[in-house]
DNA sequence: TTCTTCATGAGAATCATTCTCAATGCGATT
DNA sequence: AATCGCATTGAGAATGATTCTCATGAAGAA
């Protein structure tokens, strides 16, 4: 790597990393995640990045998206088959429908659900809860 | 899935594969599966197994869980790490209250939930609906 | 028993993810 | 600008769960 050239980028839009160094490497995750509406995975946006002409090694999307999913920026959750799906998040707490053919993600609010799963835990005593809800099915289109 | 297909299947406690052999190695697997409450991964019922001097290759166990699993003759669900995790299943679908630290595991139903989850993937025009809803905490002994 | 087919298991292969650690980049301070 | 200190990076190795391969073994039928 020879010349690194400086760019004025607008820091507000994209996700960045409290306490953690704005590096080129991490605005491109970022950048990254601003460019599709689906759950992909550390992998995908691994190649993402490489395809488009960003240099990022794998284990710093692993590292980034992990602490972006710590610090709540982004989506995290796993497809049935376990393997972890990140997307960038919109405001506040939600769940997914997510299509398994072509990934097509509906957001879906259920404060219903929210208070049911804290009364539930309450009632048998459990604390610190959390709780996961995805609905997976087929979309119109690829049905 | 809210499939309620009843097969007239054997009356015995321990579940069976159906349209398979009933073989020493699922007879075993099927028979750890009644020896413990909560949550256990492949790997774990594996060493179960093999220090009650049951011996069943891991490659076996997989295939026999999983099978088992299909069936709906055990619960599978996956721990906040992705690693899936085994339970002999209590009679309709429900869903679990997990303790974080040991394990122990209460068995909730939500019917609410199921109608809502549903109905909102109906509204959406998606089909071949199935939802994941486990909450996760610290139950009062470990707390 | 003999045959056909399914099941088993030891180890290799796969796949996602994490770790290692030397080299590098960032930012504050001279 | 030169420099020091430390967070960050990345290539590849390591890990860990799960799956696959395929030769051998067991089950049921004829």
């Amino acid at each position: 790597m020879t010349s690194t050239s400086r760019k004025t980028e607008d820091p507000a839009t994209a996700p960045s990393i409290a306490g953690a160094r704005p590096t080129r490497q991490r605005r491109a995750v970022a950048s990254a995640l601003q460019s599709f509406d689906d759950f992909r995975s550390a992998q995908d946006i691994h190649d993402l990045l490489r395809r488009s002409g960003e240099n990022v090694g794998l284990s710093t999307v692993y590292r980034t998206l992990q602490a972006l999913a710590d610090n709540g920026d982004v989506d995290m959750l796993r497809t049935e088959e376990g393997e972890a799906i990140y997307r960038r998040c919109s405001t506040s707490h939600h769940h997914h429908l997510v299509c398994r053919a072509c990934g097509r993600t509906v957001e879906v609010e259920g404060p219903a659900v929210e208070k049911w799963s804290d009364s539930v835990a309450a009632q048998h005593g459990f604390t610190d809860v959390s709780h996961t809800l995805e609905i997976f099915g087929t979309c119109p289109t690829c049905a």
